[in-house]
DNA sequence: GGGTAGTGACCACACTTGTAGTCAATCATC
DNA sequence: GATGATTGACTACAAGTGTGGTCACTACCC
């Protein structure tokens, strides 16, 4: 049943999971300099959200506000999930080889990576 | 230009990067306990990937032999760096935090980590 | 040398996705 | 209370995708 969200939805999502309980058009207005949707798309967008279940209502009014039925950090570790399985054979590492090989790893990063593997390891 | 493989269309070039210079039939056989396709549906993926530039193929009596016409690791760097992009801010470590954190990383997953930031840091 | 099986070219068709239009109801304003 | 703006519901429509069918052709087998 994997909830799948398409990556236009994705930045509906994305504005629902940093603030839940909008209307439609408090979504319009965080997206207004980001995507150039009409108010129309956003609105189906958001239908299609709720009917496949990522987003839930609440009736205010004539209008509802939407919030966010999925967990970010879920979405997030599923499709980094089905990358892993798809391309990588499930495996992390080969993953981060190649990120690492084709644009680099911040300091941060390396520092953060460290700090995991140190924590993993006992 | 980013060339999209689709879902479909990464089992059949799996095949090829694994095999190059296959034929239709061949490429069915290789896929026959992974995925139920009548060979239509195998040959209509060739066609599609040919026509995007993804196979080339080169005549052989009156059939065709495929041969991916991209490599298997530029489009997993390029798969891995949308996803990076799309969900993780395009950082490497939080993506990999969550993997751990969902379901873990392998031993060999944390040696390899390990070497490979040894590697980086100097 | 006629049948058969396999080939690529082309076609089909339902479902998804991106993008938006129409419509009837309703809230706010003059 | 008529008008205009706004809302969700429904509709539209082209491109992409998954899945497979038809067809004309040809290489091989008996």
């Amino acid at each position: 049943m994997s909830l799948q969200i398409t990556t236009a939805e994705l930045e509906i999502m994305k504005v629902l999971w940093k603030t839940p309980g909008l209307g439609a058009a408090e979504v319009a207005e965080a997206l207004e300099n980001k995507q150039d949707w009409s108010i129309r798309t956003i609105k189906t967008l958001l239908s299609r959200l709720a009917e496949k279940g990522a987003l839930t209502f609440e009736q205010d009014g004539r209008r509802y506000l939407y919030s966010p039925a999925v967990e970010e950090r879920a979405y997030q570790t599923k499709s980094a999930g089905q990358l892993v399985d798809r391309l990588f054979g499930g495996r992390a590492a080969p993953l981060v080889a190649q990120l690492a090989d084709a644009r680099g790893l911040s300091d941060d990063d390396i520092e953060e990576l460290e700090a995991l593997l140190g924590r993993l390891k006992q």
